[in-house]
RNA sequence: GUGGUUGUAGCUCAGUUGGUUAGAGCACCAGAUUGUGGUUCUGGGGGUCGCCGGUUCGAGCCCGGUUAGCCACCCCA
């Protein structure tokens, strides 16, 4: 038998790592149900039909697919091999696969919507936690299984919406102690820059192109706009635009005369300018930071986008979202325009590991290790154990009676935190010997103080 | 999908121009030590050198293929 080993891109959770992602989702989760999102929860598998197309022929490419079953019966064979055939073109067959694995958490969301419109109260706010996958090829930071955990709200076009998705930003990386910076920049102004500079066809080539200018420069990003087609005077009018400095009301004017006269740049100027407003009022926080070359891949973005930046790290973005139109409108539902964030719990977890800013409680979850000396005493320890777990202490009894040195060795790897000894001697007097293993003291404690004594730790 | 790079004990890694029986540290097990760990000492178990093939009298080392990890590009979280 050859080793066993796992998928490409995909990986195992261990306990302790367990524990500390637990640990950020739970922080998620709690701040999406104080601003009023509900959970829900979608299958690991859509129709094939659900997500071709919504991701770009890119996508398109990336997306599991699943083979059908029983494909070997007779009356299938002759369909399957003909399915075969159109696979091999680059097409996709039913007779072959009508299924695929969950991309993302958006386009299910909006599956959903869409059958459920009539019950919904809308606007619905909803939040979801699960993994998706991809079959890109892994690198750092990117696997082909990972933990998606989106928070959207469908069926309101309401701005107030986009100011309470960045404060919900701010107050989970508050709450991990992750030093951030929000950036927002509005689809609308991006879509004015194409249309003042004549190129509306080459919209998507210019956002993905000044979305990479604080990684390439301003060199190689003029240098991507030549090689799609921009002519030089063009080319002149975007570098004016990236070149757009300021605090956020000093960049807002630079918009306005650059592009405030075309009605699309007036619409995102105004949302930018109320977002970051209300912003600051209702935090008085300086961390929400308009960035024009801010672009984000998805194509489905109308309006806000959002990026979150940690400071201090190196580190691409941990989170990101914004406002579409007509999501729905894929599956016949036209009309509900929706704003969402995504946190990227992957990247969060290793900036935290970077920063050395996990709580110590995410080491271990057993308090407490009672050793066992013996069938009589372990007897006793046992009946002791169960007293402390009623009272919410969580501890084991060592499973056999071992030498003291395994004992100790086991709480110390489980990194528990005290050790509880009940010998014969301890048994006659109703006593037990309690030792802090951190600070390596010991001191009797009688049976019936034993909970009141971890209790107060 | 394209390219680069790595794969030797549970982990981190040595291994000379190709040459007897492939090593070290940590970890593990046993003993020194039958009720007090972390230190120390002694001994021990553990390997298809990722996999398949080729060259050679002889391959961990050279060549080809393959697979997996890592990294970069495309794209993305």
């Amino acid at each position: 038998m050859s080793k066993p080993s796992l998928p490409q891109g995909t990986r195992d959770f261990g306990p302790v790592v367990v524990r500390k992602r637990n640990y950020i989702l739970q922080t998620i989760r709690t701040v999406f149900e104080l601003y009023g999102y509900e959970p829900l929860e979608t299958p690991a598998m859509e129709n094939m039909e659900t997500l071709l197309g919504k991701y770009g022929d890119e996508g398109d490419k990336l997306i599991f697919k699943i083979l059908n079953n029983g494909l070997s019966d007779a009356k299938n064979i002759e369909k399957g091999k003909a399915a075969f055939e159109n696979v091999l073109l680059g097409k996709n067959d039913k007779n072959l696969t009508e299924r695929a694995l969950r991309y993302d958490l958006t386009i299910p969301f909006a599956r959903y919507v869409a059958m459920n419109y009539g019950q919904l109260a809308l606007p619905f706010k909803r939040y979801q936690i699960q993994p998706v996958w991809r079959a890109d090829r892994p690198q750092k930071g990117r696997y082909r299984e990972f933990y998606q955990c989106d928070a959207d709200v469908v069926g309101s076009k309401s701005l107030i919406n986009e100011v309470e998705l960045c404060i919900i930003y701010a107050t989970v990386f508050e709450q991990l102690g992750i030093d951030v910076t929000i950036k927002i920049n509005n689809r609308k102004v991006l879509a004015a820059l194409a249309d003042v500079t004549e190129a509306n066809d080459k919209f998507t080539a210019i956002t993905v192109a000044i979305d990479k200018l604080d990684k390439i420069g301003i060199d190689k990003v003029k240098e991507e706009l030549a090689a799609n087609g921009l002519q030089d005077k063009q080319i002149a009018v975007i570098e004016k635009y990236i070149s757009i400095t300021g605090n956020v009301s000093e960049k807002l004017q630079a918009l306005q005369i650059l592009i405030g006269q075309s009605e699309s740049g007036k619409a995102g100027i105004e949302a930018l300018q109320y977002v970051t407003d209300s912003y600051l009022q209702y935090t008085g926080k300086q961390n929400l930071e308009l960035d024009t070359t801010l672009a984000r891949g998805l194509n489905y973005y109308t309006g806000c986008i959002l990026e979150i930046k940690a400071n201090g790290v190196q580190m691409g973005s941990i989170g990101g979202g914004g406002r579409y139109d007509d999501l729905t409108g894929l599956f016949g539902v036209p009309n509900v325009p929706g704003v969402g964030i995504s946190f990227g719990v992957d990247r969060i977890y290793d900036v935290l590991e970077e920063l050395n800013a996990f709580p110590a409680f995410t080491n271990s979850s057993t308090q407490v290790l009672f050793f066992n000396l013996g069938l009589q005493e372990s007897s006793a320890a046992f009946t002791q154990m169960q007293l402390l777990r009623k009272s919410g202490i969580s501890c084991e009894l060592y499973h056999e009676n071992a030498k003291f040195d395994k004992q100790f060795k086991y709480a110390e790897k489980k990194q528990i935190g005290h050790i509880v000894i009940i010998g014969t001697k301890e048994l006659e007097q109703n006593v037990a010997n309690v030792k802090n293993l951190t600070s390596g003291k010991q001191q009797t404690v009688p049976f019936s103080e034993l909970a009141t004594y971890f209790s107060n730790l």
